[in-house]
DNA sequence: CGCCAGGAGTGGA
DNA sequence: TCCACTCATGGC
C-alpha cells in the first residue's frame, strides 16, 4: 500500500473524484467494481492479465495502485487453472494501455468548462455546475459491455438490470480475488456466445433479451461489428445505423452506447423515460410528446448533448436539489 | 391489483 | 411510415 509507487494520472480543473464516486455507487449492486474509503476497486483485463487496481483522488491526481495481477487462461474451468500464475510486473506498454482505460471510463481528458457556460445562461439548469460540479459522464470502455448493459437494461427498474447483470457477470465472467473478496470482469463476447437461452432464462432473463444477448455475443465472435469497424465509420448516423443492424439494439441503446463508449458528444437517447422525466422536472416540457420542443431545448447544447443527457439523468438522483418541491422562486 | 421501469421487434393498416 | 400489441419481471 505504498502510495509512493502507484501511478499517477493528473486530474483536470472542474474533476470531482466525490461527484464520480456517487455516479459508481448510487445504492444499486453494481458487480464490477468495488468501492472501499473513498476507492474504487475494479479488474481490468489488458493483453492477456487481469489487473485489479485501485484508484482514489490525492490532491489534483489520480493514485492508480495494483493490487494483483494475474495471468489469463483461456478457460476457468479444469486443468488450464495450474497456467494461472503471478505476474511480476507491468510493463510500461501495459501502464500506458491501463492509464489509458481510467482517462477513458473517468473522461479525464475533456474541458468541460464550456458545457458549463452553456447550463450557467440556462435559467433551469444554472444550478448544475454548482450541485454536480465536477462530475464526468463516466463511460463503458468495453462496446460489447456497453450493448449488453444496456439489452439488459431495457424496459426493466434499474434495480432489477443490476440483479440480472450480476447473475450474469458471476456465471460467466472472469474473477480475480483480492482479500477474500471476488472481484468480477464482465464476460467477454467468446464467453456468451456458445451459451444457451435456457440458461439464461433460467436466470429470469426474458426471452428476447437472452436472444439478444447471444445474438450480439455471436456477432462479435464472427467480427459482424467491432469498436473498430465502428471507428471506421464517417458519421454518428453510420455508426448508429451499423449498431441497429443488431437485433436487440434500436436507436435507444445505439445512442447510449455511442455516448458511454465511443464518447460521441452529441448522442440524445431518445425516448429514453428517465431524460423525458427530467426534462418534466425541469419544466423544459410539459408532455412527453413534445418532440420538437426537445429538440429546440438541445440545439442551445451542441456539442454536448451527452454530457447534457448525463446530468439530467444525475438530476434524477438524489442528493442534491429536490425539484419535486414547489418552487418558491416568484420567477417560476 | 395496476402501472411503470435507462425499449425493441413484429405485424397489420 | 405509423400504430398496437407483445415481451418478462420487480418495485412501488
Amino acid at each position: 500500500m505504498n502510495s509512493s509507487k502507484a501511478l499517477r494520472i493528473p486530474l483536470p480543473v472542474d474533476f470531482s473524484f466525490e461527484e464520480c464516486l456517487w455516479f459508481l455507487d448510487r445504492n444499486y449492486d453494481e458487480c464490477l467494481h468495488t468501492l472501499k474509503e473513498m476507492k474504487i476497486i475494479k479488474a481490468f483485463s489488458l493483453d492477456g492479465k487481469y489487473i485489479l487496481v485501485s484508484i482514489k483522488a490525492e490532491k489534483m491526481q489520480l493514485l492508480v495502485e495494483v493490487l494483483k495481477t494475474e495471468r489469463q487462461c483461456s478457460s476457468d474451468t479444469g486443468i488450464s487453472k495450474s497456467k494461472k500464475g503471478k505476474v511480476t510486473g507491468l510493463s510500461n506498454g501495459d501502464k500506458k494501455t491501463l492509464l489509458d482505460h481510467i482517462s477513458h471510463w473517468l473522461d479525464l481528458e475533456r474541458d468541460i468548462s464550456p458545457f458549463y457556460a452553456l447550463l450557467n445562461k440556462d435559467k433551469r439548469l444554472d444550478y448544475m455546475p454548482d450541485e454536480y460540479r465536477g462530475l464526468r459522464l463516466i463511460g463503458i470502455v468495453d462496446l460489447f459491455e456497453a450493448l449488453c448493459w444496456s439489452i439488459i437494461g431495457q424496459q426493466i427498474n434499474l434495480r432489477f438490470a443490476f440483479a440480472l447483470k450480476r447473475r450474469l457477470v458471476e456465471k460467466y465472467g472472469a474473477k480475480i480475488e483480492w482479500e477474500g473478496v471476488t472481484h468480477y470482469l464482465f464476460p467477454t463476447c467468446s464467453d456468451l456466445s456458445g451459451i444457451t437461452v435456457a440458461e439464461l432464462r433460467a436466470m429470469q432473463f426474458s426471452e428476447s433479451k437472452a436472444r439478444y444477448l447471444i445474438g450480439t455475443a455471436q456477432a462479435f465472435v464472427e467480427g459482424t461489428i467491432s469498436r473498430k469497424s465502428l471507428d471506421g465509420l464517417p458519421d454518428l448516423e453510420s455508426r448508429q445505423k451499423a449498431l441497429m443492424q443488431l437485433k436487440g439494439i434500436g436507436i435507444w441503446t445505439a445512442n447510449y452506447c455511442l455516448m458511454k463508449t465511443l464518447r460521441e458528444p452529441s448522442c440524445i437517447p431518445h425516448g429514453d423515460t428517465g431524460l423525458l422525466t427530467a426534462l418534466a422536472k425541469h419544466s423544459v416540457i410539459k408532455e412527453r410528446s413534445e418532440v420538437e420542443k426537445i429538440a429546440r431545448f438541445f440545439k442551445k447544447y451542441r456539442g454536448w448533448e451527452s454530457y447534457l443527457v448525463f446530468y439530467l439523468w444525475r438530476s434524477l438522483a438524489g442528493p442534491g436539489r429536490n425539484l419535486t418541491t414547489p418552487n418558491l422562486n416568484p420567477k417560476g
